[in-house]
DNA sequence: CTTGACGGGTGTACAGCGTACACCTAGAGT
DNA sequence: ACTCTAGGTGTACGCTGTACACCCGTCAAG
């Protein structure tokens, strides 16, 4: 839609001469437009009005893209503003990342699924542990700690519980499937019970976010005060 | 290799007469033996001696080929014994799970990429809830506790931190690019000494795991005494 | 005993994927 | 003027999931 013939006028091609950049950023509107699963190559080159082979000219492969796209994004997570409290600082970056996750939804599998470490990654993780570490944590807390927070640090924790409590989305509830589910699992309806008296709009998943992420941050200054060494 | 030539002798096909079991403990130990990507329709209808749209007498498609196989695992989790102590009885779940994964490496992929909770997916849940529950806590905290219990209740924590302390396995370290990452990336750097420094034989996730399973139930149990409610 | 339904294995076909390889062409450097 | 090369093109291969038509053996009802 956007970025169409820039260049004099008619003919029907690559506007601009495509670039590594142009191809990630498009790549990175695509996947925000219609999912991840919908950035294939000759998708893809189709959107730039190029032939699919040409992006091989400018990534190495589907892999190199995909970690591209990552890349770019984890390259402008925000920064905490100077001399704040450790914890604050971590909370900012972690927050700063789940924004980033909800502007882009596909982030997550990509996450999930990449196996490259680049600089911008490497950057963000040895961020966090700086922060950790600025807090009067050791590096052997900060180890563990970095493991215990595991993906929460690109804004996303697992979601285990996804989508059982709010299950009832589009397709028909069948009350009488439902009953018998209750029945089968009471432990799961008591949840979802309870969690409807409290909170009628459903499970806030931000809520759920920083709640796990607060009972982290905490248990590590007890840990750091207790002097606690994994020896 | 297994399961082979049970009727008569020679015909070299079909030997029992597929079933949707028999189909699904194929696509398993194919998994097992290389991996979940090498479990096409096409490869794994090789190995039963059929063709391949013969699997879908048997399977409704891939999507639920992958469901089964991941039901088929869970359902025989084991049980914690009678009586434990409610955070015994979580630890004795979620390292049963964790135990599974170890056989089947491939597991975890597929629970990140799955969307149907089918019923042992479902038990599993149910159970742990139960332990919480029992353990005193109420449902309240029970669902803020399997949120942050997260992906670990299925025995695996999100690696955010994976390979990077143990990244040099099998490419040339070179010492030169090394350092300079070091100069580059100071707490990691940190963070990788002091763990060499502590446990030259590598990062242990066994211990990883149950760190943060510890901190987490821990941190349960004191809001349970502490009367903790979330509205 | 015949007949008809039907469960389950078969064969062909299609659209889509990533990407290897050979080719061509426009512009820069000598 | 001549070559070199970066970058876009075209064709082709092997792989994926699966829709659709087919066909055959078993078994129940007439």
């Amino acid at each position: 839609m956007t970025e169409q013939s820039r260049p004099p006028a008619g003919s029907r091609a690559a506007a601009s001469p495509l670039s590594r950049s142009r191809v990630v950023r498009a790549a990175i509107a695509l996947a925000d437009a219609e999912g991840l699963e919908a950035v294939s190559m000759r998708r893809l080159a189709a959107e730039l009005c190029v032939v699919p082979m040409a992006l091989y000219k400018h990534v190495a492969s589907k892999g190199d893209l995909v970690t591209a796209m990552i890349d770019a994004i984890v390259s402008d997570y925000p920064t905490p503003a100077e001399g704040s409290e450790w914890t604050a600082a971590i909370r900012a970056r972690v927050l700063g990342a789940r924004a980033a996750l909800l502007e882009h939804p596909w982030l997550r599998t990509a996450i999930e699924g990449a196996t490259e470490r680049t600089p911008a990654v490497l950057g963000h993780m040895n961020a966090l542990v700086g922060d950790l570490v600025a807090g009067g944590c050791s590096y052997d807390l900060a180890h563990h700690a970095m493991h215990a927070l595991g993906h929460r640090i690109w804004g996303f924790s697992p979601e285990a519980f996804a989508s059982s409590g709010a299950a009832a989305t589009s397709p028909a509830p069948d009350p009488q499937l439902l009953a018998q589910i209750a029945r089968a699992f009471p432990h799961i309806a008591g949840v979802a019970a309870e969690q409807q008296r409290r909170h009628p709009a459903g499970c806030d998943e931000r809520f759920e976010f920083e709640f796990t992420l607060d009972l982290l941050l905490e248990s590590f200054a007890r840990l750091r005060d207790s002097g606690w060494q994994s020896s």
